[in-house]
RNA sequence: GCCGGGUUAGCUCAGUGGUAGAGCAACCGCCUUGUAAGCGGUAGGUCGUGGGUUCAAUCCCCACACCCGGCUCCA
């Protein structure tokens, strides 16, 4: 037999030569696939384009503009970055390099020294050298001995060998290696060899389109009790446009940053003397802050919502009682000892609305019971950690705690994922992505029957909803398994947001009861839900998704008027004055600068309607409508323009039907 | 918390061992009738804070605070 036969993704048959390549398969498909083939998919394993097709094989050709191609380039670039620092740094010993979304990073220990900005230039040129060699990757298989041999210099390789050969590899180790005999190696050059599954491209002249980013410290093996190592950030595409077009992406990211868009909109601020990760927020950002909270309670209270409020402190007992001590004590603000006892700000309302349900005996008529409260939490992040609104000290959790029957429980579930969604759809998110994390077996309470229980309820709510949803296995909180939303953003970045948590511990610790239609007493179960996660947070994540040019119902100002000349100052008033009877968020900038520089300084405010009033306008009662992101309008009568901004401000009572 | 880089006017940023500068913004004046920067002037800084070295520190050294990029953590 001279020929093999292997079957494509197609389903269709093609003949080959005996021995003949994934490489060679591609080119006898066409020489344009050949050229921007860099891996194979052999009987659904990830494959080197040289590897030999078996008679029968099913085969998938990897090309560079997929997922999956791109992920084999940037593995490869990593692999050339650790050679070019190698090369550079001789006394640098390397761990791991994986690619990672739209890049690659690879670590390395510098006996304690750290890359420099500069540095990170020579790597980049070297590369480009390697690049420019036409090196092939060639894969070897070797038994363990002769790989610890080989990187007799190297201890991070040979631990890593040895955890495999030991059995206590995780799968960062097995993905580096392959088995407990086997070692698989990758070499590129005499000089250059790593530990790799691979698949790799043929050769380091398929790479190319690369640019380091960043430099930054790792962990080795991610435990601060490692060592520390250094890691640089790249990127990799398929080609320069793909390249370019990524880092024009970030360009733009970096302008939606709700921190600069913060200061540049006068929407808050951190004063260096209030202290690391606390906030104070302007009378523009409060505006917004202020509608995005009516808005919510006004859902909260259509929805069926009891509206609470609690304290920001508490004597100790309380998170004595709820765990919080136990579990969290490092992420709580120091106690404060006071005359009749030691008192915490609080880092959750949880076990202040359990206080509420239990002030009284309950009845099963009361349930479900959803309270609600805006309530302010402080938790002390670690200094390293703080992000703007991202991640701060002190926030405000939209917070509710639903206590239920266990009857109850799958239809509120599935009430709560409609709630949550349509209110964040106001909102402007559209895209939802769901995650269900299940129980832990190492760290949970409760029976396994309410577990499974519980687990059913929220997966069945997302089957009623007909949504895809990922499960997080062992993800769940001790005390229950959650639901957690993301959502998409207006450039594709996800965010999560919202939570839904099942919880059969607080009941229990604070020994709520309820009485049942049968005169016994029942432990209720609690669902923890916050929608927006933290006011503070929704607002950065909402700044950076309108890139700060808010909807017209939520623009700290929606309307400025602009009069063209001083002539039209009192016709101008006048409009101003038509619109705020309608509660129109409107000013006024007097004509003392020329009209262009008002309107751009108009458009820099991110203003939804800009009007310019001026003599046709003052004898027609008409204005000059200039909208955010469209066309100019003349001669649009006041009224009929009063009309259109309050109809777009009522999107919010539709969305509420 | 860890590693690295920062902190100069409201903002963006120059700059120097001999107590500081630009553009924009602000304020004042002139000009000004139609959709993204008219002209001129004025004012504005304990160069993050504290200590040290020095005749002299915004600059060099140390500590701290805060910020940035990651790591770790995130009820």
């Amino acid at each position: 037999m001279t020929q093999i036969s292997v079957t494509l993704p197609d389903g269709s048959h093609r003949d080959v030569e005996k021995s003949s390549s994934a490489f060679d398969l591609a080119s006898s498909i066409s020489r344009g696939l050949a050229k921007v083939a860099v891996a194979a998919e052999i009987n659904a394993v990830l494959s080197d384009l040289s590897t030999r097709l078996e008679d029968g094989d099913t085969v998938r050709i990897i090309t560079a503009d997929s997922d999956e191609g791109r992920h084999v380039l940037r593995h490869s670039t990593a692999h050339v970055m650790a050679q070019a620092v190698t090369d550079l740094f001789p006394s640098a010993k390397f761990t791991i390099g994986p690619a990672i979304e739209h890049g690659f990073y690879y670590d390395f220990d510098l006996g304690g020294q750290a890359f420099t900005e500069s540095d990170l230039e020579r790597v980049e040129q070297r590369m480009r050298e390697i690049v420019k060699a036409d090196q092939p990757f060639v894969r070897s298989v070797v038994q363990a001995d002769e790989a610890l041999r080989l990187f007799a210099d190297q201890p991070y390789k040979r631990e890593i060998i040895e955890r495999v050969r030991s059995g206590g590899a995780d799968g960062a180790d097995a993905a580096e290696v392959g088995s407990a005999d086997e070692v698989s190696l990758y070499r590129n050059s005499e000089s250059f060899v790593d530990l790799c599954l691979g698949p790799h491209v043929p050769s380091t002249s398929r790479l190319g389109h690369f640019k380091l980013q960043k430099v930054s410290a790792a962990y080795w093996r991610g435990s601060e009790k490692g060592p520390t190592l250094q890691r640089i950030y790249g990127t990799a595409w398929e080609s320069k446009a793909a390249l370019d077009e990524h880092l024009h992406r970030l360009e733009e990211a970096e302008k939606r940053d709700h921190r600069r868009l913060a200061v540049e909109l006068d929407l808050l601020s951190f004063p260096q003397q209030l202290g690391g990760g606390l906030a104070v927020w302007h009378p523009k950002g409060a505006i917004v802050r202020k509608l995005m909270e009516d808005y919510s309670r006004a859902r909260h209270q259509a929805g069926g919502y009891q509206f609470v409020f609690t304290p920001h402190l508490s004597n100790a007992n309380l998170f004595q009682t709820s765990g919080h001590l136990d579990f969290y004590a490092d992420g709580m603000y120091p106690p404060m000892e006071m005359d009749n006892g030691t008192y915490y700000p609080k880092p959750m309302n949880c076990p202040m609305h359990c206080l509420i349900f239990g002030s009284r005996a309950r009845s099963y008529r009361e349930l479900p019971m959803r309270l609600f409260e805006l309530g302010t939490v402080y938790r002390y992040e670690r200094a390293g950690t703080l992000h703007g609104l991202l991640r701060i000290r002190g926030f405000t959790q939209d917070d509710s705690h639903i206590y239920c029957t266990r009857d109850q429980l799958q239809e509120e579930i599935i009430s709560l994922l409609e709630f949550v969604m349509s209110v964040l759809r106001a909102f402007g998110f559209e895209d939802f992505t769901f995650h269900l994390s299940t129980k832990d077996p190492s760290k949970y309470v409760g029976s396994d029957e309410i577990w499974t229980e519980a687990t059913a309820a929220l997966a069945a709510a997302l089957e009623r909803h007909g949504v895809e949803y990922s499960v997080k296995e062992g993800d769940a909180a001790f005390y229950g398994p959650k639901i957690d939303i993301h959502v998409r953003d207006a450039i594709g970045r996800t965010w999560q947001l919202s939570t839904i948590q099942c919880d059969f511990n607080l009941p229990e610790r604070f020994q709520l009861e309820y009485v049942a239609p049968d005169g016994t007493r029942q432990r209720p179960i609690m669902l923890h839900r916050a929608l927006f996660g933290s006011i503070e947070r929704f607002f950065g994540v909402l700044v950076e998704h309108y890139a700060g040019a808010f909807p017209a119902w939520l623009a700290p100002v929606q309307v400025r008027v602009l009069p063209v000349a001083e002539a039209h100052h009192d016709y101008a008033s006048e409009v101003v004055a038509h619109l705020e009877q309608f509660d129109i968020r409107v000013d006024l900038v007097e004509a003392t600068d020329p009209l262009g520089k008002r309107i751009r300084a108009a458009k820099l405010d991110k203003i939804p309607y800009v009007l310019v009033v001026g003599d046709e306008d003052v004898s027609h009662r008409t204005v000059g409508v200039n909208p955010r992101g469209s066309d100019v309008e003349r001669d649009v009568p006041l009224t009929e323009f009063a009309d259109r901004v309050l109809r777009e401000m009522t999107v919010l009572t539709d969305r509420r039907g």
